[in-house]
DNA sequence: GTCTATACTTCGATAGAC
DNA sequence: GTCTATCGAAGTATAGAC
């Protein structure tokens, strides 16, 4: 409970939100409850991240698995659903050395989650050679990381022309083979 | 000295730390002057990122003026500095909405004159048919944010790779007309 | 324009009863 | 495991002297 009001806070409020005090009474509960728990809200964070964080691999592990496809690793990556959740950690783990720390093992392991797909995708239509999948990758990284930053400042002009793009350069590379 | 104060502990420590009280204490001043000029500190984070802002847009206007080359303009958004800058304005734009109404005025700004120099380019290089200079721009924009991102993590695997397949494309691209 | 003084709020964290 | 009580630090903001 006490996971989910923070995690819930943070999304909403911002990182600075996320005080014993108040992830206690959105829980229901009182302060104190917090630090019998996490001790420190240092250990809460990382308590936090780690679950989400868990989760998220899985999910991913999960969907490469059955399907490697560009298409499949796209959608998964195209999902805006965490975009503030992403950016407000990545601003706490900008001055909180013990999430950065954290979110950079983490997201190594994400990293290499998916690039063991796009390798696998891209020799299947034969075209590894004409670009490295870990660039592939980060180009895909990217393009979802900033249309889900924007989204959320309501900022949206060309998205939907950068989509239908992918999407196509997609659909194209698949009917290759 | 208010504002430069404010701005280097927003980048080395976060939005949260700029207090009134830690802000005066880095410009040597008392705590009841930021309020003095400010007033609120919202005022302070909408009159630090307007002098940012404005810096910048007149810095990609005055490049891209010279030499509204797609080389120069990927210098110019590869840039590192201001990333932790971002990410944190980014957050802060997340819940404050004083914040975020300025910063997605500037966005579209900015990104409108990106826009104009990546169209002229293409046009230039014959290839505008074949890929939407806003597309282009936000691929740009997006590999270039995420490098900056996962840099400030100390996550770098392939980063090398991917300047150098874009440093690349680029070449080719000119090298045609 | 800068100072002292101050009101009021919220924070993290701990001690100790039950 | 949950409670009451509490400490000391830090936050925003204002009033008023100089």
């Amino acid at each position: 409970m006490l996971l989910d009001a923070a995690e819930q806070l943070m999304v909403e409020e911002g990182y600075a939100a996320v005080t014993s005090r108040r992830v206690a009474a959105k829980a229901g509960l009182k302060p104190q409850l917090v630090h019998y728990y996490f001790r420190t809200m240092d250990d809460l964070f990382i308590e936090m991240f780690r679950r989400g964080a868990d989760e998220n691999l899985a999910r991913v592990e999960r969907a490469v698995g059955r399907d490697g496809s560009l298409r499949r690793l796209w959608q998964i990556n195209a999902d805006p659903r965490g975009a503030a959740f992403t950016i407000e950690l990545a601003a706490l783990a900008n001055h909180r050395k013990a999430i950065r720390a954290e979110v950079a093992r983490y997201a190594e392991r994400f990293r290499a989650a998916q690039l063991d797909a796009v390798t696998a995708a891209l020799e299947a239509h034969g075209v590894a050679d004409q670009m490295p999948p870990i660039v592939a990758l980060l180009l895909m990284t990217g393009v979802s990381q900033v249309l889900a930053l924007e989204h959320a400042l309501g900022v949206t002009a060309g998205h939907d022309a950068t989509i239908a793009y992918i999407e196509d350069a997609i659909a194209r590379l698949e009917a290759r083979s």
